[in-house]
DNA sequence: TGGGTCACG
DNA sequence: ACGTACGTGACCCAG
């Protein structure tokens, strides 16, 4: 039989938009909706396999039930602008996947429906209706069936209802519903209904009567009083009122039954609307086998040693090149070039032609001839396999798309064919899934495809790219700061650092035997075993349990966070030593035994990555291992850093800028108070303390300058009472008391905050010093608490950025200036305002006048940039 | 896979 | 009333 589904578009996407946490993609449009009204049409299309399929929509959103009735108080809120602009996306989405919007001049969503399922069922279809709205159930028969979505224990479940069921819940009919609803009103459909006559009392009187007008009759009977009453002086409200719920069944619609066959949703328009709103979850669905790209893509192979040299030859005489290494589990499997659009030569590493050859001649051909200049997605991979000197003459696509647009989490080849192309080409991992690029498959169609978008589309969108930093004026930021910078990582990962093994298995094995002994004293001390790592069943322990006060909830348990911990830990012996645990537990399997598995080869050294295209600030990154979180703050954690220790010869050279984040506040301010601070040259939190709490320096005592401090930090945060309230535990009010003398101290502080934030609301991003952009699409939300997260990022980022965009410039030129003075000490990390240079011993006072000066005068500031080096035997003594 | 926690700046 | 300090990455647990 054939099976009709209708489904209530607005509603859906209504409960979809408040059901599912807020989505943005990198254009700064939000998708939560469409992707939660997508997953629940496709569970429902699964459950009910419909063979006729259409979406009901209001012609005009957001509607109120009834237009007449405007001027009662809806409690109905206007549509939010995040949900509003997902509708004429969600039509958009609908009609490309093949399935019917059914809307009417005049009419709403409802009628459409009612009138639908009616044709439906007088066709002698079984009909299903879709809605989050309760009200449909009038709907109900036989035949149709009313599917309502409800969340239960965090899962959505589609509920069904004929006509017994809505009798057995209300204990009237559906028809009789409509009557129900006329006595009772629904403020949200601005339906007034009788004063004082609930759902309690409605059901009462129509299950006893059958309808208004039979129950007006009777009205002498009615029970209570007081309804008894309101119902005769408002009955023709009432009557209205159910005139109003009436959902019509007879709307004028000119739609054949057999228009709505439902064939398949998984289009090829649809796939590629979805790609472009960057909905990936639910790319899976649809079946890729013959899905094109408007440009055509072709590789040519070339394996003979012969042709290959030729080939190297005639592209010494191209201008541009583009370029991509393609490395696999560290092996270079080949090297992919491309001169013309869409064409792409690969030369695997095979037979006669071995990575070192390849390597050779790639190199000779940029390096011996400066009118070539290479492209590619990758460069810093590229310097792995071949050294290609740093003359500015290399376009690396994926750094100038990170500096277009920070916030996205990939900057791989399809990602910028989308957003800067606007074409849509197949990702690596769906066209070679989990294998990877080997000899055997080479040539394989998917493994040609990927060659292929790997290496020509950097090609292809370097102009544009050009054009667009151009347009943001970050051409400067990206030639003399982002592309140099690559080279420095390369370097650093390369070279890596040397940890000794032997020393970090001795520190795990120390560890290990306190945890051990922590471990089974919180178990007498909890009077049972359980898994101290579980936050949920800690939670358990001590607050269920033990009854310990102060428990704080969070969305899944107690909290058990160190703030919670600390405030207990001196009346309770178990949390401090679950504190105790937590501080060994962590520093044994984050530390000790995670680093020591990157320990690799006779060198010992350890060879991580640093990222330069993650964070939104335009900080660095590190992975695989994190160095940049090795611990500091602890001496038990800090001792850690004594199994870092240089190669034979060499010492540690360790520089950090000091307070580089409020220097360059005090810079970009122009505030003279803050800016006097800093030439005083005195500790910065003490001088704040006594410029707000108007002491002299020598009467600031530590209470006074932990304060001050957190205000500091708050302001480079991105001051709000409520988060210093939270640090310093105090009351909003003094916090908010902190916050107003500091700003009247430093009031062209309190003046470039707001500045920040107003040019961030007109414009949606700031800018560092140095030119960089961040997009904040949160500062126009309608949700207090994104907003208010939008406000916090448009204070912080023009100054973290400004200190990132500074410490770069440092970083570059201690490089460089390494080389220039022909040192064999090599800078091995950057810790975001601090570097660490592994430094021969006779190198080490030219190292630190080095460091010393290059960071200093990295930037020229209206306060002077302090730096402090030291030098020691390993990490730990450098510090 | 997401949440909680905690290491760093 | 809302209910958070900014930027990261790794580990563990629970479902």
């Amino acid at each position: 039989m054939d099976k009709l589904l209708l489904v209530d578009g607005h509603s859906i996407l209504n409960r979809a938009f408040y059901g599912l946490p807020d989505l943005t993609n990198s254009k700064g449009q939000h998708t939560n909706a469409v992707l939660g009204f997508i997953n629940m049409i496709l569970k429902v299309i699964e459950d009910e396999q419909p063979t006729h399929l259409a979406v009901a929509f209001d012609l005009h959103a957001p509607t109120f039930r009834h237009e007449m009735f405007k001027e009662y108080k809806g409690t109905r809120k206007g549509m939010p602008e995040e949900l509003r602009s997902q509708v004429p996306i969600m039509k958009e989405l609908l009609e490309l996947m093949g399935v019917t919007i059914l809307t009417l001049e005049g009419f709403e969503a409802d009628d459409i429906i009612g009138t639908m399922s009616v044709k439906g069922e007088n066709a002698g279809m079984d009909v299903a209706v879709l809605s989050g709205d309760r009200d449909l159930l009038q709907l109900a028969t036989k035949h149709v069936r009313i599917r309502l979505p409800k969340t239960k224990g965090g899962k959505t479940i589609v509920e069904q209802y004929f006509d017994d069921d809505v009798t057995k819940l209300y204990g009237v009919t559906p028809k009789e519903f409509i009557d129900m609803k006329g006595l009772m009103g629904d403020t949200s459909d601005n339906i007034p209904g009788v004063p004082g006559i609930g759902e309690k009392t409605a059901g009462k009187i129509i299950a006893q009567y059958h309808s208004i007008e039979e129950a007006y009759v009777h009205a002498d009977e009615i029970k209570p009083k007081k309804a008894m009453e309101n119902f005769k002086e408002f009955y023709d409200q009432a009557v209205m009122s159910k005139e109003l719920a009436t959902i019509k069944l007879d709307v004028p619609l000119d739609v054949d039954l057999e228009s709505l066959r439902y064939t398949t949703l998984f289009t090829n328009e649809a796939y590629d609307y979805i790609k472009a709103l960057e909905l990936k979850s639910l790319l899976k669905y649809f079946d890729d086998s013959d899905r094109k790209v408007s440009v055509e893509f072709s590789v040519e192979y070339i394996s003979d040693l012969g042709e290959a040299e030729s080939f190297f030859v005639n592209l010494s005489n191209s201008k541009e090149i583009g370029i991509h290494a393609f490395i696999e589990e560290n092996e270079l499997i080949g090297i992919g070039f491309t001169t013309e659009i869409g064409k792409a030569t690969f030369i695997p590493c095979a037979l006669f032609i071995t990575a070192d050859m390849i390597k050779e001649r790639v190199s000779a051909l940029y390096n011996d001839n400066e009118n070539v200049r290479f492209v590619t997605n990758d460069l810093k991979t590229l310097l792995k396999v071949v050294p290609i000197k740093n003359e500015g003459r290399v376009m690396d696509t994926s750094i100038a798309a990170y500096l277009l647009n920070p916030l996205k989490d990939s900057y791989g080849y399809d990602d910028i064919a989308r957003d800067h192309l606007g074409l849509t080409v197949p990702e690596k991992k769906e066209l070679l899934g989990k294998s990877v690029l080997n000899v055997m498959t080479i040539e394989d169609k998917a493994s040609s495809q990927y060659i292929a978008y790997e290496t020509c589309i950097p090609f292809i969108v370097k102009d544009r790219l050009i054009e667009e930093l151009s347009s943001y004026e970050m051409l400067d930021l990206y030639n003399n700061i982002e592309l140099p910078t690559v080279y420095v990582l390369n370097s650093m990962e390369v070279i890596g650092i040397h940890a000794d093994k032997n020393a970090l298995m001795d520190y795990s094995e120390m560890l290990g035997k306190n945890e051990k002994e922590l471990q089974s004293k919180i178990y007498d001390e909890a009077g049972r075993e359980f898994n101290i790592n579980s936050p949920k069943q800690l939670g358990e322990v001590l607050f269920d349990e033990l009854k310990l006060p102060g428990a704080k909830k969070t969305k899944t348990g107690y909290s058990t966070n160190v703030d919670v911990l600390n405030k207990l830990k001196n009346d309770y012996p178990i949390v401090a030593d679950v504190l105790d645990y937590r501080q060994v537990s962590k520093l044994k399997s984050t530390y000790a035994d995670g680093l020591s598995v990157f320990i690799k080869g006779d060198d010992e050294r350890i060879h991580g990555t640093f990222n330069q295209t993650i964070t939104a600030t335009g900080r660095i990154s590190s992975t695989e291992p994190n160095l940049q979180n090795i611990p500091m703050r602890t001496e038990l954690g800090r001792s850690i850093r004594k199994v870092f220790i240089p190669k034979d010869g060499y010492v540690f050279a360790d520089a950090d800028y000091s307070q580089i984040e409020l220097r360059v506040l005090a810079h970009m301010s122009g505030d003279e108070n803050l800016i006097a601070a800093f030439k005083a040259d005195e500790d910065i939190h003490a001088m704040t303390a006594s410029q707000v709490f108007g002491v002299p320096l020598d009467k600031v005592d530590s209470l006074m300058r932990r304060n001050a401090k957190a205000v500091n930090f708050g302001i480079v945060y991105g001051i709000s009472a409520f988060g210093l309230a939270e640090d310093l535990n105090i009351s909003r009010k003094e916090a908010s008391d902190y916050i107003d003398s500091y700003f009247a101290t430093y009031p062209d502080v309190k003046r470039f905050i707001d500045e920040s934030v107003e040019h961030a609301k007109k414009t949606g991003m700031t800018k560092t010093m140095f030119g960089r952009i961040r997009q904040i699409p949160e500062l126009s939300s309608s949700n207090f608490m994104q907003r208010s997260f939008g406000e916090r990022v448009a204070m912080n980022s023009p100054i973290q950025g400004t200190a990132a965009d500074i410490i770069k410039i440092a970083m570059i030129r201690v490089y460089e200036r390494l080389r220039a003075e022909h040192c064999e000490s090599e800078l091995v990390l950057q810790i975001h305002d601090e570097l660490l240079i592994e430094t021969k011993e006779d190198e080490v006072d030219i190292v630190k006048k080095i460091l010393v000066e290059e960071m200093m005068q990295a930037a020229e500031l209206k306060v002077p940039l302090s730096v402090e080096a030291s030098v020691g035997s390993t990490w730990y003594e450098a510090k």
